[in-house]
DNA sequence: GCTAAGTCACTAACTAGCTTAGCTATATTT
DNA sequence: AAATATAGCTAAGCTAGTTAGTGACTTAGC
C-alpha cells in the first residue's frame, strides 16, 4: 500500500529537516526525544537507549550541550554519573515543531467513528504483525 | 497513535537487519532498492536519488560491486557514463526477505471490507496531510 | 576497614562513509 | 573550432561512530 510507504517517507523528511532546523543529527535529535519524553537521563541510558557505545553517548552529549539543548549535572547520589537535563527552551521548540502533527494525527483518530476506528485500529495491529515477523525473519547482530 | 510509531520503529528494524543480511549499509540497501525498482541507473541518477555526491555515489557503487550486488557497464551512448546494473541473485535475495512483507499487506488490503478499505485510505491520506504540512513548515537545506 | 570486582564517563586512536575540490575524458553549445 | 558543461573518479579532509583503556567511584564480600 502506498499510502504505509509514503508516510514512511515523510517521517524521513520530517526528522531530516527537524534535525537541520535545530542544529543536530538524526542521532541528536532521537537522543532529545528520549529527553522529552523521560526527562532526564544519565549518559549510559542515553547510550542503551540509542544503542551506540558510552563513548559516542559522551560525544552525543557534547554536542547538544554545545548547541545549548541539555546541561549536564552531576548525579545527586552517584559520583561515577552525570545527568543529562534538557534545557527548557530546547524542549519547548522541539514541541513547537512536533506538536501540529501530534495534534493533528490525535484529531484524525479523535474524528473516527468506533467501527472506522476499530477498522484502522486492526489494520496497523495487521502490519505490525507482518514487520515483526519479517524483522524477526532477519539475522539480528 | 502509538500504532503507527510502532510502524515506523519496525521500519527501521528492518532496514537494519536486511542492510546486515546483505552485507551492505543502510545507504547501499537504499541504492538496492532504486535500482529493484527502475532497472540500471547511472551512477550520477543514483546520487541524484540518494541525495549525495557523485563522489559518494561511486564509493556506494564500489561497495555494492564488491559485495556482488551489482556490475558496472559501459553506456550504449555515452561514454561519459557507467551505467549500475543489478544482479539478479542479489534481487532474488532481496526480494526474497521483503516479499512476506509485501504480499502480507497486500493480503491485509484485500481482506478488508470495501468500507473498511475506505476508512484506512481516508486516515492514512489524513496522517500524509498532517506529515507534508509539517515537513513544509520546517526550513528545508 | 579493606580488597576485589564491576560501573560510569571520559579520552585516544582508529574506521566508515560522507564531503569538497579538482582532474580527465567526453558531450554539448556557441 | 573553441568554449562550456557533464560524468565519474581520486585525493584530502571532516563527521560521527567504534574499541581499548583509564581514573574515579560504587558495591559486594570478608
Amino acid at each position: 500500500m502506498e499510502r504505509l510507504q509514503e508516510v514512511g517517507a515523510l517521517t524521513r523528511v520530517i526528522e531530516k529537516r527537524l534535525s537541520g532546523a535545530l542544529g543536530v543529527n538524526t542521532t541528536g535529535l532521537s537522543a532529545m526525544e528520549h529527553l522529552a519524553s523521560e526527562g532526564p537521563l544519565t549518559a549510559k541510558d542515553l547510550a542503551d537507549r540509542l544503542r551506540v557505545s558510552t563513548a559516542a553517548s559522551t560525544h552525543i552529549v557534547d554536542r547538544l550541550e554545545n548547541a545549548g539543548h541539555v546541561v549536564r549535572r552531576p548525579h545527586a547520589t552517584d559520583r561515577r554519573k552525570v545527568l543529562v537535563e534538557p534545557v527548557q527552551e530546547s524542549m519547548a521548540r522541539l514541541f513547537g515543531h512536533l506538536g501540529p502533527l501530534l495534534h493533528g494525527v490525535e484529531g484524525l483518530v479523535e474524528a473516527l467513528s468506533p467501527e472506522d476506528r476499530a477498522a484502522v485500529e486492526n489494520f496497523l495491529a495487521g502490519v505490525v504483525w507482518i514487520y515483526t515477523d519479517t524483522a524477526d525473519s532477519l539475522p539480528q547482530d
